[in-house]
DNA sequence: AATTTATGGTTTATATTATAAACTTATTTA
DNA sequence: TAAATAAGTTTATAATATAAACCATAAATT
């Protein structure tokens, strides 16, 4: 019971990036940080973690004359997303109480 | 989309603990560092938070000769703890892709 | 054509948080 | 009576999250 919960993804911002990619599969720099209302520098941070843990592959392109971020979830990211999930709900189910 | 999640409840230890109190209405302080495997010195501080918030409450006690720690959760610890999950589970909706 | 504003970020400094180590007080046990 | 155990608390440090400041280029404005 409680099993440790994965400290990269048991945090709000970096959970969300997470979630939105496992949707995804491919995500623009600006449109998760418009879809989470992060500021960028924190984006910036949170998005290098998870890459360094190799949860997400990061690519940088332009589009049009502007750089592009693209982020996308790796196949360790969707089952490191999937543990951290189950091992969560013995934390979250509610035996009912009001 | 992506609610704020209650930083008092997003950590895995005070997690467990609402989660313990949530399915018991009181624990003893050493039954909640048993089945959350957590130091003394972490738990401490961390009911502390949660009485400070009003989550739970806490009192002292004797059992025999020692000291007792008797922790409850409250009506607003109960419904923050809902609102948590509520707000947590636009998070971890995998929408089916293995 | 120079200056200002916007885009798309990164780096760095600071505030917050989690955690462990050390300490306290009292109680058993050898 | 000395050492170990119980039940915690306090404090110091490590880790984390976040915001503020910064950088480079592009586009718009004067």
């Amino acid at each position: 019971m409680y099993k440790d919960l994965d400290p990269l993804l048991h945090s709000q911002l970096r959970l969300a990036v997470m979630s939105i990619l496992i949707g995804l599969e491919e995500a623009e720099f600006t449109y998760i940080k418009e879809h989470t209302g992060a500021t960028a520098g924190n984006l910036s941070v949170q998005v290098n973690k998870l890459k360094e843990a190799g949860y997400i592959k990061v690519t940088k392109k332009f589009k049009g004359n502007y750089p592009q971020t693209l982020c996308r979830i790796t196949s360790l990211g969707v089952k490191k997303f999937k543990e951290y999930v189950n091992n969560l709900k013995d934390y979250i189910n509610t035996p009912d109480k009001q």
